[in-house]
RNA sequence: GGACGGGUGGCUGAGUGGAUGAAGGCGCUCGACUGCUAAUCGAGUAGUCGCCGUAACGGCGGCUCACGGGUUCGAAUCCCGUCCCGUCCGCCA
């Protein structure tokens, strides 16, 4: 949720942000015509509602007669309060209601949308394939030849988009999980295993229900909800907390399944576990003062290239365009791996500034230097996801259909150096 | 799933219809005293929304005693529903 008093303020920085992602300017005075309503009414409301707590008062000490007229004036003042009270929530109820339709105000993102992203850096050099004399394998095929991913029987049990992590492929994923968790400890997070069901409102706090609700597994009967990474329960984890940044920013390092629906995906990667509905995840989420906000970004964004670095991929990093951020970034950077095999890039991590946004609806503050209180910033990232192991496969096939072992990666595989194919 | 008991401020814990946003204690902050610390004494110590106002400090008012509804002139207190916690029983791993 943005900030009441900034939109008040600077209207104008709102619609610029709203025009800039592609969405309605016109709720920002949708919001100012509620406000102005609400506090309307409310004055209304305290007013009239004074007046009743003072009479009530004047009973309590009369007597006989007296209290009996007091009695019959203060019954028709009780039903005037109590129609002013309906007044005044419905008026900030439809105030919350359009305050919660207006997506954070970006910082820094470039306009546009999903092709209107700026390349920040590339970083290593993609093999070259035809001079070193052979044709890649893509993920799938390497996989299988490695009894690695079995898509046939994920399909078989659950459905399409779903698959089986076997033998090395099942030691691959918790080698890259287990290696982002190393360094997430390493660099001071504290390591945190997640729900991975959450309720209505953490879920909606989160601002994962605006737009894209529809990616979003829900179990009706219980009025729960399937995380779609461990972001959701971290940014929960203190909601209506006062927490203590004097010593620097609250950072945790989630493990988690997630899942997601794919609804509007249809047909998009479907061959391997590129885009698949359930997959694990390491996550960075960091809870930080407004003014660190930005600086904490490029940290998090540089520990997602130091575990790139150590799995040894090339990629590039891109600043996200405004129209494809999600509603409670106000920017984000992505690291896409080289995918040799498609010719393109592909998203390892992502890196969100979410300022106040999320913070706000959670209900999430810190303690000020002069005593009051303020929504804290919250950030997010990516240190390992199962899809990784897509970029690890490709990159670092040989011609025999054999996977060499990033360095970084030998120690959380028993010292492995090469993935050999399975015969037979 | 059934039966009881309970949810009050940072914590603990009183309060069972009338000036109680809430006693007492702990903790914390400030001050006094003491070579220092401790102890002692004094003062202060929830959040939020609105109005007024300042250079700054502020003043007034509304709301909040798990959450939602109801009764009443008036609810932390009575009634109903929901959620959560505890104990016992049952059931299933």
């Amino acid at each position: 949720m943005i900030d009441l008093r900034a939109l008040r303020d600077n209207p104008d920085v709102v619609r610029a942000s709203q025009v800039a992602r592609g969405d309605d300017p016109a709720l920002v005075d949708a919001a100012l015509d509620a406000d102005a309503r609400r506090r309307a009414s409310l004055a209304a409301f305290e007013e009239l509602r004074a007046e009743q707590k003072a009479m009530g008062k004047q009973v309590a000490q009369a007597q006989g007669e007296e209290k009996q007229a007091l009695l019959a004036r203060t019954r028709h003042l009780a039903e005037e309060v109590k129609a002013r009270s309906r007044e005044a929530e419905e008026a900030a109820a439809t105030l919350d209601a359009t305050l919660w339709k207006i997506s954070n105000v970006i910082d820094g993102a470039p306009s546009g949308g999903e092709d209107d992203y700026v390349v920040v850096k590339h970083v290593r050099t993609p093999r070259d394939f035809a001079a070193e004399g052979f044709e890649p394998r893509d993920h799938l095929a390497l996989g299988e030849g490695l009894r690695a991913i079995d898509m046939a029987r994920g399909a078989k049990v659950s459905g399409a988009r779903f698959f089986f992590l076997t033998g090395i492929g099942a030691r691959l994923e918790l080698a890259i999980l287990n290696a982002a968790m190393d360094q997430a400890i390493a660099a001071g997070f504290t390591p945190v295993i997640t729900p991975t069901l959450v309720k209505p409102e953490t879920m909606r706090g989160t601002g994962f229900l605006g737009a894209h609700a529809d990616e979003i597994y829900r179990l009706e009967k219980d009025d729960l909800y399937l995380v779609g990474t461990s972001e959701v329960a971290l940014a929960g984890y203190h909601a209506d907390e006062i927490i203590d940044l004097a010593d620097g920013p609250a950072r945790y390092a989630g493990w988690s399944a997630c899942y997601r629906r794919e609804a509007g995906s249809a047909g998009r990667d479907t061959r391997g576990i590129i885009r698949v509905h359930q997959f694990h995840k390491v996550e960075m989420f960091s809870y930080c003062r407004p003014e660190d906000a930005a600086a904490e970004h490029q940290r998090l964004l540089g520990w997602e290239e130091n575990m790139l670095a150590l799995v040894d991929l090339p990629y590039r990093v891109i600043d996200t365009a405004a129209g494809d951020l999600g509603s409670s970034a106000a920017r984000k950077f992505d690291c896409e791996a080289w995918l040799p095999t498609q010719n393109r890039w592909l998203e390892l991590t992502s890196t969100s500034n979410c300022t106040t946004f999320q913070a706000r609806r959670l209900g999430v503050r810190e303690r000020t230097e002069d005593g009051s209180t303020r929504a804290v910033a919250t950030l997010n990232g990516t240190l390992g996801t199962t899809r990784w192991i897509v970029a690890i496969l490709e990159n670092h096939q040989q011609a025999d259909g054999s996977v060499r072992v990033p360095e970084g990666l030998r120690p959380y595989l028993g010292g492995l150096e090469v993935l050999e194919p399975v015969s037979g």
